[in-house]
DNA sequence: TTGTTTAGTTCCGAAGTTCAGAACTATGGA
DNA sequence: TCCATAGTTCTGAACTTCGGAACTAAACAA
């Protein structure tokens, strides 16, 4: 296994953020890194609501979040300890998480309000 | 030729605005109709950097841009008016279209300094 | 009216990307 | 050493994007 990528901090593109964040599974998977702070391994990331996402997919979503430079990812042992780039990110792109952040939760809650999900 | 569909403001998803901007093509169309306010015709905007964008693929970033709701399209005559959608949008994800481009923006100046594009 | 020009769309094949199952690698524990 | 667990890589099928050629639609001149 190749040793683990990440872009310093300076080499972040936007386009490559708003691609990664451009799949919702993505966005609710860098959501929840986000929120907790530290996630123990991508596996607990697996349920999507009712589906699992397949492992192999749920690899390569890692690499597209890790490549675009929104998370940190460490081998410990067995398992992976993911974390955000958050304040990186931020201080590069002030405000650009926060705004697409919040904009998926004001569409979730948009739908969840229409359709009872 | 079909008409024109242009989504609700209640329709339009964070992740098509996303994928929409991800691709810096794309990005700089917007931008240069969300600053100038309103751009007469597409041709105007087929010209990025020292490449010229073919009419196919223009046809297809404008449609990407107005299904995901960032700009409004109308035919006048021969050509085509855009304008941006930028009012409505920023009113439904407060924020989003700012720190977008201004990551696009930060993100050109930091590449002009290393580079000399 | 008819032909010509201009502006944009649609069609379609080639090239590239994404998805998910199967096989693989790496680590930890019995 | 063998097995289980957690992720990665490989691979082919499905999907998307790109751009040239052919097309549509409006404006205008003869």
């Amino acid at each position: 296994m190749r040793p683990l990528f990440h872009p310093a901090i300076e080499d972040i593109q936007p386009q490559a953020i708003l691609h990664a964040l451009s799949d919702p599974r993505r966005a609710v998977i860098f959501a929840r890194i986000r929120s907790a702070g530290c996630v123990e391994a991508c596996s607990a990331l697996s349920a999507m609501g009712d589906q699992i996402i397949p492992k192999s997919s749920l690899s390569s979503h890692f690499k597209v979040l890790r490549e675009a430079g929104l998370i940190h990812c460490e081998r410990h042992g067995v398992e992976m300890r993911n974390r955000s780039r958050c304040a990186e990110v931020e201080s590069r792109f002030p405000g650009l998480l926060a705004a697409i952040m919040s904009a998926y939760a004001s569409s979730i809650d948009a739908s969840a309000c229409g359709t009872g999900e």
